[in-house]
DNA sequence: CTGTTAGCGCGTTCAT
DNA sequence: ATGAACGCGCTAACAG
């Protein structure tokens, strides 16, 4: 059922001339009289002519093609990721692959493979697992590669992540300027960077301000139901060391704390007049929820974009060298609403 | 910078056989004795050979890609659809080449002939402004396409969608049994599908019921900002006119419905005590609002899977020509919450 | 300015 | 069972 492509070759006998003219006419490079050109131009309109890429991806060693990879697109974060690196990657004629993981290290690895078999220029990892043992495997194929919120930086790897610790020590000079003093912790059990850094930032800023972190509970995923969960346990938790809920929870993201949120008003606890909350990331939804949430700003959408252009860089690297970062720091911003 | 990649001559050489021979022990297809195929496979391995399905491509005219275009990654719904599209392409060994519209008809276009030029196999499109427009090119092209929650349905165009019109019909039904009389409508402006069948149901539910469609909304989008705003307006309108509010407000979708919660908390109306509020998709977050929603859950993530499937079927039937249903129509189901 | 030749990496005939 | 030759659609290097 599928129709033949045209080819410059149809162009060509059509034209009387031979395909490699037509291919010069068409991109406009090499010299071709204004006159040929022009025919060949209005031939490949009218019959409807589109080059292959893939062709001549094949030929050129360039796809304009990248490879991004997520954890999961369902999540608000990392999609918001995602369309800054496709918008960013449009403007640049590249098109690209997305692939979700699903929080599986050997499916990550399986991806990047799968990606260089497509000839990406280069590879674009959201919050990865897998850390070192990218190293070698890069080694092999040179492919310029990215990682956005991941643990590391090598030779060859390049990086991008937020500052999730110094996100969570304003959180947490913030609950503290307003009182609170019994802190709790939820975080989410997947051993990322960032889940890594924003406990040890709760953790030191309670010792700072010379309390005790005593209260921290492991959620069993990051979204809304992982949070829910964490709570409760964190609620039966401060029972019994406190006989009395926490001040304050201070959570891993926003997904997590939206559920907490809902937890706490199951359980009859007002927010934040008996319990203050706060999240991370500041997806859509926070402003909306009740109460709007305190929470951690991230430049999602930049990320990508830079990400992106990063990786062009990298990418035209290859040939003109200079002077490229390796590892790129962002900050986010405290929004205070009224959950803290 | 970039390694040269190994190629299966690389391997010819190596194992002193040609490069047929090789691409024959590698796919495993076509005789090859039992020896060489074990060391040429046992060579792939040691030098990391990874086949170029660029290069196959070109041959086979047969990329394993598809093309799938979102009006916004951002949105929870598609989203979630890209998910299922992605988890049942690569079942496939397909990897998915994904672009964003920015509900731009234009844009759709455009990154239909890029993909095009990428040689997919298939499209999907999801959510697709453009409708008829589609048909005189895919004429010319022949490339199986699968529209997703779209207008129409034309020869070689393939069409899914959710029964919109009977998920509002469920959700007005269970809103008259409760007894709310005053039921408002939000609307999402773009003029897509969905938007046009759910507001048509919502009329036709209030006439039946004997009831006056009096008061509708257009809101500005459809997320949460343009329900939060379309209520303001609302609870305006219904003060003219009843010098009450609405005693339900029906709206598009769960993320307008979230933004009208918000609303309607900040002019201290209770739901559902003072205003009832529906939502439509079931996304995730639902759950965790205060009321959590009542909606209707459409399917997402089944409904990416089905339209990936139906794609393959599609491009399969270039051979093996069998029946295909032009149109598959998804049910959804009404899910009560507290917010009704 | 244009045509000829060559090759990107692979699969698919045909021979042998 | 294996090798030689060819082509997918395109661009690059040279002719002329």
């Amino acid at each position: 059922m599928t129709k033949k492509r045209v080819s410059i070759k149809d162009i060509a006998r059509l034209a009387g001339v031979s395909s490699p003219t037509v291919s010069r006419a068409l991109q406009g490079r090499g010299r071709v009289s204004t006159l040929t050109r022009e025919r060949i131009t209005q031939l490949a309109n009218e019959i409807g002519y589109t080059p292959s890429l893939v062709a001549r991806g094949l030929v050129t060693q360039r796809s304009y093609c990248v490879g991004v990879v997520v954890p999961s697109f369902a999540d608000p974060f990392h999609s918001q990721v995602a369309q800054g690196i496709e918008e960013e990657a449009r403007r640049h004629q590249y098109s690209i692959f997305l692939a979700n993981t699903d929080v599986d290290p050997a499916r990550e690895l399986e991806i990047a493979r799968t990606f260089h078999g497509r000839q990406v220029d280069g590879i674009i990892v959201s919050s990865s697992r897998v850390g070192n043992r990218y190293a070698a495997w890069l080694q092999e194929t040179g492919i310029p590669m990215v990682l956005l919120n991941a643990h590391v930086a090598f030779d060859q790897i390049h990086s991008i992540y937020h500052d999730d610790y110094q996100g969570i020590c304003l959180v947490m000079q913030h609950l503290i300027a307003r009182g609170y003093r019994r802190i709790a912790y939820i975080s989410n059990a997947r051993g990322v960077r960032a889940s890594v850094e924003r406990q040890r930032a709760w953790f030191d800023s309670m010792q700072v301000a010379a309390l005790p972190p005593e209260l921290l509970v492991n959620g069993p995923n990051g979204r809304f139901h992982g949070g829910a969960i964490a709570t409760k346990q964190l609620l039966a938790q401060a029972q019994a060391l406190w006989q009395a809920p926490p001040d304050a929870i201070c959570c891993y993201n926003d997904t997590m704390a939206i559920g907490a949120l809902a937890e706490l008003r199951a359980q009859g606890l007002k927010t934040p007049t008996d319990v203050a909350v706060t999240g991370f990331d500041d997806i859509d939804v926070t402003e909306f929820v009740d109460p709007p949430l305190t929470t951690i700003r991230q430049p999602r959408h930049q990320m990508g974009v830079q990400a992106m252009q990063l990786l062009l860089t990298l990418i035209d690297d290859r040939t003109a060298n200079g002077y490229v970062p390796r590892t790129t720091v962002m900050l986010g911003e405290l929004v205070v609403r009224s959950s803290t």
